[in-house]
DNA sequence: TTTTTATTACGAAATTTATCGTAATTTACC
DNA sequence: GGTAAATTACGATAAATTTCGTAATAAAAA
């Protein structure tokens, strides 16, 4: 029985996150660029977090040269389940067709996005 | 440009929205009764946080009598428009399909409520 | 080698959230 | 009216999150 404990990302950490998911590996520098571009935010500020994240086991880090380079040691696709099983349970009454509907219904899909939605449904279907 | 501020509700908050958006409309001790089912917490753990919320502006309450009477200001629709919106942002790189893509995936949907997203799908192809 | 620059380390403060104990208040019952 | 029970009001505390200033360190430049 391998418990891991899923530790869940803050919103300004799965802001670096995404950064570092965006280009695999990253020095604080890099993602404080990337955050600056739309917040106000102080570089070590950027930096205190990503050191917090990587005590949290969130990140993985690379301390041979004085610019440490990090990257995620949690994966995207396994932080959005957990994230948006808590939001079905949380906001959408246990019900993933819910979100999903919501989700279809706010948003003009391209056709193309749409195909890929009802190959997946009829897969879905056939079981 | 009527620039209402949204105010986003934190986790336990949005346990108490849930039970309220539900009944329409409670005392603390109906909400609190609701939490204690699936949580250890303490009345005036639950009250406070009501309070907090009634000052925030995202419940009302009648307070005619001694014992007051809660219930949403926010609607459920709209609460979950903007978490959806704003998970859609930070996890799913702004796509709304892969979210839904992921939704899907990750649970066993029933037939009929396959049926219900297959009409939402046939309505969004004909636009 | 000395100086400048960039980076990390550390600590502390401010804010937000969650929690609950105690006091004050109101209602209901005797 | 007086007492008990339930409820709200209030304040305080603890934990988590976010923020940044300053110091220490390493690298690069002069």
């Amino acid at each position: 029985m391998s418990t891991v404990k899923y530790i869940k990302p803050t919103e300004s950490e799965l802001e670096i996150l995404q950064v570092l998911w965006e280009r695999g590996t990253a020095s604080v520098r890099d993602v404080h660029e990337e955050l600056a571009k739309t917040k106000e935010v102080g570089y070590t500020t950027t930096l205190k977090l990503m050191q917090i994240m990587f005590e949290k086991g969130l990140v993985k880090r690379d301390a041979t040269f004085k610019t440490h380079i990090y990257e995620p040691s949690v994966s995207r696709d396994k932080t959005q389940k957990h994230l948006l099983n808590k939001m079905i349970d949380s906001l959408f009454g246990g019900s993933p067709t819910q979100l999903v509907l919501q989700a279809l219904g706010n948003h003009k899909a391209s056709s193309q996005e749409l195909e890929e939605i009802q190959q997946l449904l009829n897969n879905l279907k056939k079981q």
